[in-house]
DNA sequence: CTGAAAGCGCTTACAG
DNA sequence: CTGAAAGCGCTTACAG
């Protein structure tokens, strides 16, 4: 007995079928060329007879195109990544587009690979959030591959680039504390590796402003979290408790930071923000939801992304609108709650 | 002045570069085949030199393998699909294949199109979550593209499917509701369009048999929510509230519709679980990140992501451990936080 | 408007 | 262990 697995129907099969040949079968499917009304019905019936599904794998060979487009972020276990990264599929969606998730994990090869790794990647383009690269990549970043890259701060300017603002950020959720008559403002977030988190070196910076600004120190209250996520918030509050240092307000360098911090500090019996006042930055879902609702440096993460995805498309299929590479800052605004 | 864009480098430009045919390098490459230490340096070197990428179209084109599996989901917005998607993600990179992820917005449609559509998708699998699919389209499950099923309930058997116990899971959060000492149950989530939603229809007919085994009733106290989202619960709580019918507990469909719920029914001054009882269905990451956090019937969305991931991959590698098509039950277990 | 043929860049039996 | 050649299934100049 032999295998009943059965040979993929081709475009010459449905051509045989029908009567033309498989040129006729591509226009008819693509829309290329124009076609009798009587030829395209033949197609059309043979295709639905045979069960044809195209090939994508080879029309892509073929065309250079796969209608697949990458987007890589740190890890998903961020909840901001894990948004932009749903947007990003959402907004392609509506362009037609799939899109391929990779996790970097923050690793220096990994988003080296990313961007002209041993493989040629599968997609047409790539919306790129790094984080562990260096002054010594940036060669990587103009390959042949079109790029959105979405970033900390400036890294090219021959690439298209998000960018933020991290220091206005840190500035303007400082701000918002002191005018809400807090004066012992701790800060959680800033990695003590230089090469790492340049978003919260910087948010760090604008917090310092501002604090000098009202003539204020800070050195004391800064924490650190290794890992920016709901958990690393919980520790970081623990440890801002631990040292006794007095405070009564906390800036954290992201929401999922500020709700683990706002989560601890209440089960420490503290009242936020009767007792310590939080502010976060991004706006993830769960800001809004959370009980207290959680004061926070909005950035439309969905909008990022969706921006991202049209500049990347409008950049692989060459639109008019498309004026090469530039560098846009992305809009934050403050948005008070209920912890501040 | 002619472009400058340059051709890519071929497997057949780094042969000629270091002295051997074009599958030479591809063994080299792919460790197909042995080859001789020195013929290993030089096609290595020659990939180095010339900056070569294989073109992995191509080989998909030749293998019949892209290295993509799908994922596909009603919709993100779902916190429960949201975390389904990526925690798939996560586990296909762990085993070195990437992923894409679609909505079908539980179109008919579009479920169908995922399953034998126009084109023959890019991916070599599938992991799918139906929705709007009914009886008649049954045939499409078994195609010849590899195909996981998360499914409400057993939809065929010749196809690999992890099914939840979606009557059991309502019976046990009911029960959970009756040994607090409640009485009063509502329940928020089944859709009244009998073709969609059949976990909620499902849950529902566990709710009606705990009520009915402690002589208890319940017609009126059974809200619709058009969607099972955080909005939705906000907006089926205030329905509930309007229609003045008391009540002490409520089982939600889903956590996104408990933690809405939960939120509406503090805004109008009600203590949760003072008041009223709430538990949810899934065990989303903000269940317990909620204050109060939410009780519920955990479904590990995680490891049931991870497994499908794993079945999918021993289905297509055609692992010695894939014992053909399998209809398997997902676990769920009531967890107890503060709402309940 | 349509056919016959070349070619996209790989992998893999066929020889040696 | 390696070379020369065929072929995966499309699209697209080249003819007619």
């Amino acid at each position: 007995m032999t295998s009943t697995q059965r040979r993929p129907v081709t475009m010459a099969d449905v051509g045989a079928a029908a009567g033309v040949s498989s040129r006729t079968v591509s226009n008819v499917l693509s829309g290329a060329k124009p076609v009798t009304p009587a030829t395209h019905a033949a197609v059309m019936a043979a295709v639905r007879e045979l069960g044809y599904q195209m090939n994508v794998t080879a029309r892509g060979l073929r065309t250079g195109r796969t209608g697949l487009l990458t987007v890589a972020v740190p890890a998903l276990r961020i909840d901001y990544f894990a948004e932009l990264a749903l947007a990003a599929v959402d907004e392609a969606e509506r362009h037609g587009w799939a899109v391929t998730i990779q996790q970097t994990q923050s690793d220096r090869e990994r988003e080296r690979a990313v961007l002209g790794g041993h493989d040629r990647l599968l997609s047409d383009g790539l919306v790129f959030q790094p984080h562990a690269l260096g002054q010594e990549d940036r060669d990587l970043l103009v390959g042949d591959q079109p790029v959105v890259l979405l970033a900390d701060h400036p890294m090219h300017a021959d690439v298209d680039q998000l960018v933020l603002d991290n220091e206005g950020i840190g500035h303007a959720a400082t701000t918002h504390l002191l005018e809400r008559g807090r004066r012992r403002i701790a800060m959680v977030g800033p990695n003590d590796d230089p090469g790492l988190s340049t978003a919260g070196a910087y948010r760090r910076q604008g917090w310092s402003r501002a604090l000098r600004s009202a003539g204020l120190s800070d050195a004391s209250t800064l924490v650190v979290a290794q890992r920016w996520t709901w958990d690393g918030g919980v520790r970081a509050a623990e440890e801002l408790l631990a040292r006794g240092v007095p405070f009564d307000a906390v800036f954290c360098g992201n929401d999922s930071l500020a709700l683990g911090a706002v989560h601890a500090l209440r089960r420490h019996g503290l009242d936020v923000p009767g007792d310590v006042a939080v502010i976060g930055v991004d706006d993830v879902r769960d800001a809004a939801r959370s009980t207290p609702a959680l004061s926070t440096v909005a950035i439309d993460v969905a909008e990022l992304a969706a921006r991202a995805v049209r500049l990347l498309v409008a950049q692989i299929e060459r639109d008019t609108s498309y004026e090469g590479p530039r560098t846009r800052t992305v809009e934050h605004r403050v948005v008070q709650r209920e912890t501040t």
